[in-house]
DNA sequence: TATGAATGAGGTTTCATTCAT
DNA sequence: TATGAATGAAACCTCATTCAT
């Protein structure tokens, strides 16, 4: 479920590794924050990290590696976050907290969906994929989580119903970060997901109706 | 309506300026679609422009000038598209065929969308107000386009709703584009726009009703 | 008779190229014979050269463009002092002067020789065919020399002769200066000269008579 | 006979640092046939040695020292390989025999005596010395057999006669292997060995008569 | 106004060597 | 004695910008 690229390491201690890495994710996604990728240096990721230019680069090949690593381990955090989120019973109640908190974790790591979001298109055509699968899998979780909600509801939606509906509320809850300036000034994190799941809750029930009405108005 | 950043040319004549500006900002837009902003060099911008590198600093001051001229230039283009836009009959039919309108524009630019979505934030602090001032702009169209819409029904929403659905649509568009390796596989254009429309009609209808209700449910 | 490989050059001028490109070589040459190719940097050659790094740049791609310019030059240079060698004749006299004479070539620019052989194993794959058929066709050249010269004296000497002679008459001349602290100690480059000839002719007489007496002894 | 420099080594156990430099030696040899000295790193020789970087610097100082012990290990091969020749009985058969026997081993050795021959010049001023010894007294072993022979026939050569054609010979052996991509082609080793003992032969002949008639023709 | 050669700061990456374990 | 993680000087090369023509 968790298939990673393989970022070569000289060093062999795994556990190293991973602790060096995570120094090094840290501080570069401090600095991407700031600066972007492109304006960022190595050599100024290796000193956030706390470690020299040479042991950075025993970590990594190279700098686009520095990248992916922080992708993946946004998405890794993200995907954490939300692993106790009810998929499974597909109440009202479960859908509402299920939304509300993914809000919650996208308001929490604005900063770094905002990075991901801007930076993604440097990666490699070979690193993209895996960065990718990940958004996919995600989404899949709101397709669930709609699902069963409609079921429970003796409702049976279209795929294309149902995917569109995912992706809506996964960009919307990337919006918050990426157009803070235009929503952040207008609504708390709290309004916005009412307003939002209110939304998300009278298109279902639209798209229940046209079901049974059997299509278009 | 249309004030601009001023872009320091060394150049007097006027017209000449429009008219090297557009040749570069055509070339930079090819240039930026395939490889990023950072990675597109002012030597290969000038060469696909048609001129040389000291031409092209003829009539810009730094390479960053050339990102702002082109993400202005883009919003010009949408703009000038949406420009008949009919904001004021407030009927179904001008709400749904202005989504169409954009979503239209939004499919035939995706390119240059995604350009200025990828790039914007390595404008300037002093660059970038100019162009949120402008997709401010646009998410006002919305704004009265639904507000008639809503007025002719004889309905009031609250301020921060019409602002919220004006957000989503706008982003919708985007997404077109930006999302395109996740949506283009499973939607045309079109079934795209009717899914989304059908969605912000339900959520209009949606907010008519708890508006008449009195709130939440 | 005189293919180059094409050494990419930003610069469009071509007159300034050559320009350029012999005052590169010349500075490399100087700092390749103190420390070798490896040894020295990009920025010390721009340095000898009379320019900045960024310069050397515009007149070619990488490092190894311009071991290949020095290697090319070198053997440009030799070729063209051994122009006026009489290769028809085939008297005594021309087969001793042409030998007298690459061997005071070889004198003088014991040093180019010595990058030139030391170094030439740095070429690439892709540069090396170039460099190895100067030197073929110099070999060649010996090997006309001393073709007429048997061939005025009504000798018929099989082809591996005649290249072997040759080829061993092309060493000596490099091996005078790469082995330089063997040889002149002993020897003023005229002595070594003449007892170089003298086995040559030596050689010349042995196979004569081994072809009259029809071979082994 | 055998002077070493010192190469200094950490580690005590005499039998250890001969053993671990010799395993050293074998990889680094691979190594530079392949790349070259300066494209061999440390790392890779350690590897090839099948040892650490840290042990690698336990038995050696620095990485000139390696290619020290490489060339001085070489050259110590070669002569172990001529040391049953016979210098002292100065027939024509211990002459010829000399002469392929070394021939033979230059070919076999050929890679070795390359890298030699071409890194070398990297030694430092300090170390070039004992290498230059041990070539020194290879072309000793061939003035002495050809005094021996020369004598034999009741011939009496100036030293820079005979002091030449061992260099020739040595140099002739080298040949082989360095300009193999032009000899290899057209001669079998035994071929090769054939004609420049021919060439030889006439050369002493040559200098025979030369010495009997008094001088230049 | 147009050109393009020149500049050099600064980017990424390598690798010989050290040293704590 | 053996290890390999850490170091940082220094390598190659790029590219935004300038300026003489």
């Amino acid at each position: 479920m968790d298939e990673k690229r393989e970022v070569h390491a000289s060093v062999k201690d795994e556990r190293l590794v991973e602790k060096r890495r995570n120094e090094m994710i840290r501080g570069a996604v401090t600095l991407f924050k700031q600066k972007g990728f492109h304006r960022t240096t190595t050599r100024e990721i290796a000193k956030a990290a706390g470690f020299s230019i040479g042991t950075l680069y025993e970590y990594i090949r190279t700098k686009e590696d520095i990248l992916y690593l922080v992708c993946d381990s946004i998405y890794d955090e993200v995907r954490l976050e939300l692993e106790d989120m009810d998929l499974e019973r597909g109440t009202l109640e479960s859908l509402t907290l299920g939304v509300a908190h993914y809000f919650q974790v996208m308001d929490r790591m604005q900063d770094e969906v905002l990075v991901m979001y801007q930076e993604a298109k440097s990666l490699s055509k070979d690193a993209l994929p895996y960065v990718l699968k990940k958004e996919f899998e995600m989404v899949a979780m709101f397709e669930k989580l709609i699902q069963r909600y409609v079921e429970n509801r003796e409702h049976q939606f279209q795929e294309s119903q149902i995917h569109l509906l995912a992706q809506n509320i996964f960009v919307q809850g990337q919006m918050w970060g990426f157009r803070r300036w235009a929503l952040q000034k207008k609504y708390s994190i709290k309004e916005y997901t009412k307003l939002q799941t209110e939304l998300l809750l009278e298109g279902i029930r639209g798209f229940e109706n046209s079901a049974r009405t059997g299509g278009d108005r």
